[in-house]
DNA sequence: GAACACACTGCAACCGGTTGCAATACGTTG
DNA sequence: CAACGTATTGCAACCGGTTGCAGTGTGTTC
């Protein structure tokens, strides 16, 4: 067994408690006391016991960090920001793979016997009900990359995107393409009925502009791919708003080997911009999803919850702007 | 507060005790008695609290998931893999990002302040003092992805990159390449020496066969880019054996950009074959690192060593082979 | 020199469980 | 019916910390 509180109280010839004190930030102890416990602690290398002190001060530090999304590549990016930020606030990220099971239930119920602080939901295809779960347990959560609703019953960090599905669209058609056509993500999923909403309001709204859309199965190179051979089969669009970068990437590539070329007879704009989209042999017209400012304000939010649990629900929402490189022709 | 023992037992009108052996594998409970604590429980809601138990039975089930890297593809489906495979077996992943600081000191003492069972180390770039740096603490340590020794101090899961090296030299060769190269990861890392030694060796014994080596910053797309313009400043070898995907992914766009045809004039081969190395877009010949495998194993071993943590040390080394698609001339 | 504020300190109870041990209950056997 | 073995149960101590509270010692004020 390891080095205790007991053990280095007896070498330091003090009390349990005054050692206790000298490793809490603020308790009352001399500095005289402080020096001895120090010394006695470095000597047999002593490390407080996080979970034991939990018991009492009720307090973690652990995050659950909750995820569906491991094919993605913009996620790792996304774990790599907010391991680091929770690490830079001494927090701790428990990792959830929901990739399996999409019932709240049983992430929860783990979640609960291991006492976390506060949950993020990282996900845009979870229904919004998956991280309200959460909150109706009583454990603070956010969900980021989650729906914007107007009336959010939970924390929400993301974008808006009913407004990326106009971006979208008006985008296209200011290069000089006409019939265009939405190629989205999980049909169920609200981020995609959000795009396609606003991706339509524009369509709609502009005369002699024509659209069809379809969905992928999910966000991967092969759902993009096999999507976009059909779209080909049943005679393509001129332009394509893609549900995400890889979807986009799939769909591209698609495009190529039927022999179309990009962006001349097919133009094809995603959204992330994640790292890929900018390799030059790729070159990737896309929408940039700012998501290091998703993930600072999460974790900001986060830590705020620790502090008033009961803190009104609020949804953050982030500008995107399109990032012009090769897979639409010039204005 | 959440429920505890105390109110459950009080509720069940039974001691503390039978509530916890209740939820205890094979303790000593009469089905009566367990029938009404377990009635009690779920109308209460009691979820029973890990950490205090672990206090007890000196057992968290946390594993600590240590890697520093978090810009490689691949690395996605390693955490993908491995999340689910802990998961699987009860076990939760404890997320520690090494990006910014590469001393085993810091995480290590936050990893034993939070009594993890395991660490798994989850790199090909760190050296292997930072594995040992966890055993020689008393932590049961995995090092996966790590260097294969002849007599290694600590558990190491991966493949022979010295055969790596050989069989990327063997197959440039065969497909009719004579000035080849080595494009290497960071050079200090163990991988990048051990397959440019199986590398030289093949050509050392090959006549008429030349080659030239340089190395890439880190596992990049921009790193390989670089050093490939580099390389083609200086002249170009006719092949290349990249250190990994993402820097071949990254070299052939460079040559790309600079007009050379491959595999015609020059010729790339990676190493791990990620999901996108198969996006037809790319269709990189690589070399398949069996990083399934690798991860089942490795957590076969975690697993193994909870039981025993004074086991012998080993090194599981997989086979790897040769993937054939388009960045090499047909034999 | 008495009264008082204040900084420290240790005691002991507590956080939410687990577990060795002794006590009890039960069914069996002779 | 007594003796006995076995299954079940609760008590109480313990895991490694934290913290309210009372007690001690010091310096200040009047």
């Amino acid at each position: 067994m390891a080095i205790t509180l007991k053990d280095v109280a007896l070498r330091a010839g003090v009390s349990r408690s005054a050692v206790s004190r000298t490793f809490t930030e603020g308790a009352s102890v001399s500095d005289a006391t402080r020096k001895k416990v120090r010394k006695a602690a470095s000597e047999l290398g002593y490390r407080p016991n996080a979970l034991a002190s939990s018991l009492t001060t009720g307090r973690t530090k652990l995050i659950g960090l909750v995820s569906d999304n491991f094919r993605n590549p913009i996620f790792l990016e996304v774990f790599d920001l907010f391991t680091r930020g929770l690490q830079e606030r001494g927090l701790r990220p428990l990792l959830v793979n929901l990739s399996e099971q999409k019932d709240p239930g049983q992430s929860l119920q783990m979640l609960q016997t291991y006492s976390v602080d506060a949950v993020i939901v990282a996900s845009s295809t979870l229904p919004p009900s998956f991280a309200e779960a959460f909150r109706d347990a009583g454990v603070p959560v956010v969900n980021s990359f989650g729906r914007h609703t107007t009336s959010p019953n939970v924390h929400v960090v993301g974008i808006d995107n009913v407004e990326c599905g106009r971006m979208a669209a008006r985008s296209l058609i200011a290069h000089g393409y006409r019939k265009l056509a939405f190629l989205g993500g999980p049909k169920e999923a609200t981020s995609t009925q959000d795009r396609l909403a606003g991706f339509l309001e524009i369509v709609r709204a502009t005369s002699s502009v024509s659209q069809t859309h379809s969905f992928a199965t999910q966000y991967s190179f092969e759902a993009g791919f096999a999507e976009m051979q059909n779209c080909i089969s049943n005679g393509p669009a001129e332009a394509y708003f893609c549900g995400d970068d890889v979807l986009s990437i799939g769909a591209l590539s698609a495009a190529q080997a039927a022999g179309l070329t990009v962006p001349d007879q097919l133009g094809i704009i995603g959204l992330n911009d994640m790292e890929m989209a900018g390799w030059t042999n790729i070159a990737l017209t896309t929408i940039h999803q700012p998501i290091r400012q998703i993930i600072t304000s999460s974790i900001e939010l986060v830590t705020a919850m620790l502090n008033d649990p009961t803190r009104y629900p609020e949804a953050r929402l982030f500008p995107c702007h399109v990032v012009e490189r090769g897979t639409l022709r010039p204005i």
